[in-house]
DNA sequence: CTAATTTGTCAATCGCCATGACGAAATGGT
DNA sequence: ACCATTTCGTCATGGCGATTGACAAATTAG
């Protein structure tokens, strides 16, 4: 019997027909086709669990639409008639996914088969910048890269933007981003009308990456990225987990001592204070500047005693706020993401000590992402086709 | 646009056919004459965004099942012919809850209209006593409210019991119930086989308790139970999360002071070291012994100074770890419930204090729960009602 | 070359909801 | 008292979507 039923389950959802039917039927086969490779109709009609003559109109269906191509027979595994390979098409609509970085713009288009069609990257820097200015030549960018998906025969289906703040959930609007000095600013006021639009928070579209490209992701993880703050991402169930107001994953304010340094947020002691990008350098003898990450490894990785002991009391640090979301949260993995990733090596031994010795039963993995610093680019712009595989009909009205 | 889709969505997922569709639309009728009160067939239809004459054969079936009753003319509001009013049966499935306290045990029958048609308890000391001995116990006060809801006209559509300890997702096994020294213990080997069987924390059942039936509870809570140790649900948009193994709201284990007392968990500083009973109870100088909850509560109305300082240093060490707990999950509300309500005069204010000074932004209500000691046995009820009204056809199978 | 197997499609059917019309049962105005 | 109006519940009809069962096509095994 199950029992973790929602408080809106039955009543109030959208009511059932015979469209939506339809449409949830379209999704799935599109999603099997996506996710298995070249299929033929009979292999998909196995997989969901729909008759072959069903499958057969529903593909008919998404290949007019254009999400669908047909690659011709296949070898046949055993006896039989082959089957007709289908695949998702490379020439349908595509994801545009966007980056705010605080030195730097960045903008790519996925396709439906998850492949990189077009990039760009701009160094710039948005510390001092107002969102409008930022956004314009964002927007920029944007249109270069509608303009090269054109010429490969991509038709951008949405744009959605990661950027390292806060934003309102349900929104486009940026509550906070400390980094930027950016508060209560609405993008879609500055963006491209003509494009659907999502905004999100870096680290979120980051764990998204982590969940749908990464390797070894199970569906129940929690994504840590720190770059300049400290920013963790819940996936729940295969779902990203906002909060009531968006702004879940706060783990940097997450309190580690509770009677220590004063942090900007008000409270004392959290864990930005050890594990923090300013904190880490400090502890570590080393003046702010650029490429700060990079510095580190590199003494780290030379023998530098005094940035080896800054870098296992930030993993220290870490371990201990992770205890607490550990056994509130029972995830399957602790992801390490972003600059972690490149300092994971001095961090995790201690990390790892303090979760072990914290967490009574069965602990948790610590795993390092698979994925490069792209991630929250590359979330973003899968975000757009994961949008595209779930409703493809919303998509072709 | 959208863009927390699952992993899973779409593939893998139950084909979608006509006849789940037809399931959904009774859940969505019957939910709604539950939710809703007495109601007519065209009330329903455009609650639910039906026709009425969709309503009307889905109705039928529902009151062929015995799972809906008329109840005859209601009298019309406006103009125009009375519609026939609907209710929930009072006299179809019920739901049976059971609850397994460490000084006693109780079991109660629940109509799909969620009124409590009976109950019984028993003191009964299980602390040390084997699963098969207190299971034999529960089983015989099962039995006897199965018979008095068969006197009542019901039938019994399930059994679910709370237990104050961890439960392996999507099993029956208390795998650590500190409290009654139980390990790895299959509860259904010793329960009654006739009856569809949920097991679950008596935390997570209190959530749901605290879900459907409390009056403030948004969607998005965070519940903090404390009886002996201290346990917390997560309610996440309406659904409780209940962690990749089962084991989610440990909350009594979240890192305080991390160099603080050591822990049976294998930490140190756990919260339960500041605010769990033993604690609190050594703090106000009380010796252990019977409900000491009362003592306590007794104590600090009278004006006991010691007993006060402590309720306010347990409160200030909840606030710490509840701190790090919204700042990871952004509930909307922290929910008080099991003990804590009725020590929460003395525990909030430093408590809210902790949360108020640490937390950024738009902060997050402290509520003490409206249901009594109660909860957890009626959620454990209410959880098998709600299976019933979630897939009525599936239980008439 | 034949038997066996698998694929894709077609025609027929079934299930479920929408549509539109109808009688029934109330109110309100004359 | 009577009739227009409004709303409710039901019925017959139709459309949409999946299932069923059969068949031709395309391959392998022997």
């Amino acid at each position: 019997m199950e029992c973790d039923d929602s408080k809106q389950t039955g009543a109030g959802r959208l009511p059932d027909t015979q469209q939506g039917m339809r449409r949830r039927n379209l999704s799935r086969v599109l999603h099997t086709v996506a996710a298995d490779g070249p299929l033929s109709r009979a292999g998909v009609a196995s997989r969901i669990g729909l008759t072959r003559a069903a499958v057969s109109t529903l593909v008919d269906e998404l290949i007019r639409a254009g999400l669908l191509e047909e690659l011709g027979p296949e070898r046949p595994a055993r006896v039989g008639r082959p089957g007709s390979a289908l695949a998702v098409s490379a020439h349908g609509p595509a994801g545009i996914g966007a980056e705010v970085g605080v030195d730097h713009l960045a903008v790519c288009v996925v396709d439906l088969r998850g492949a990189v069609r077009a990039r760009a990257v701009r160094q710039v820097d948005n510390r001092a910048r107002t969102p409008k200015a930022v956004l314009a030549d964002l927007t920029a960018l944007v249109r270069q890269m509608v303009v090269e998906a054109g010429q490969e025969g991509l038709r951008p289906a949405g744009l959605a933007i990661a950027v390292p703040g806060l934003v309102a959930r349900g929104t486009h609007t940026v509550v906070r981003a400390p980094n930027l000095d950016w508060h209560d600013a609405d993008l879609s006021a500055w963006l491209p009308a003509e494009l659907p639009l999502a905004v999100d928070n870096e680290a979120n579209f980051g764990a998204l990456a982590e969940l749908w490209l990464g390797d070894a992701a199970p569906a129940d993880f929690l994504h840590v990225s720190a770059e300049i703050g400290i920013g963790a991402a819940l996936v729940v169930d295969g779902r990203l987990l906002r909060g009531s107001r968006g702004f879940a994953g706060e783990l940097g304010h997450v309190p580690v001592w509770p009677e220590g340094p004063e942090c900007a947020c008000g409270g004392r002691g959290c864990l930005e204070q050890y594990a923090g990008e300013e904190a880490v350098l400090r502890a570590a003898g080393l003046p702010p500047g650029a490429d700060r990450v990079a510095v580190l490894a590199e003494r780290a990785a030379a023998g530098d005693e005094q940035v080896r002991v800054a870098l296992r009391d930030a993993g220290a640090a870490l371990g201990i706020a992770l205890t607490g979301a550990v056994n509130l949260l029972d995830p399957r993995a602790v992801v390490l993401g972003g600059a972690l990733s490149r300092l994971a090596p001095w961090l995790v031994p201690s990390l790892e000590d303090e979760l072990g010795r914290r967490i009574a039963g069965p602990g948790c993995d610590v795993v390092v992402s698979s994925i490069g610093s792209e991630g929250p680019l590359l979330g973003a712009a899968h975000a757009v086709v994961r949008a595209v595989l779930d409703d493809p009909m919303g998509v072709v009205v």
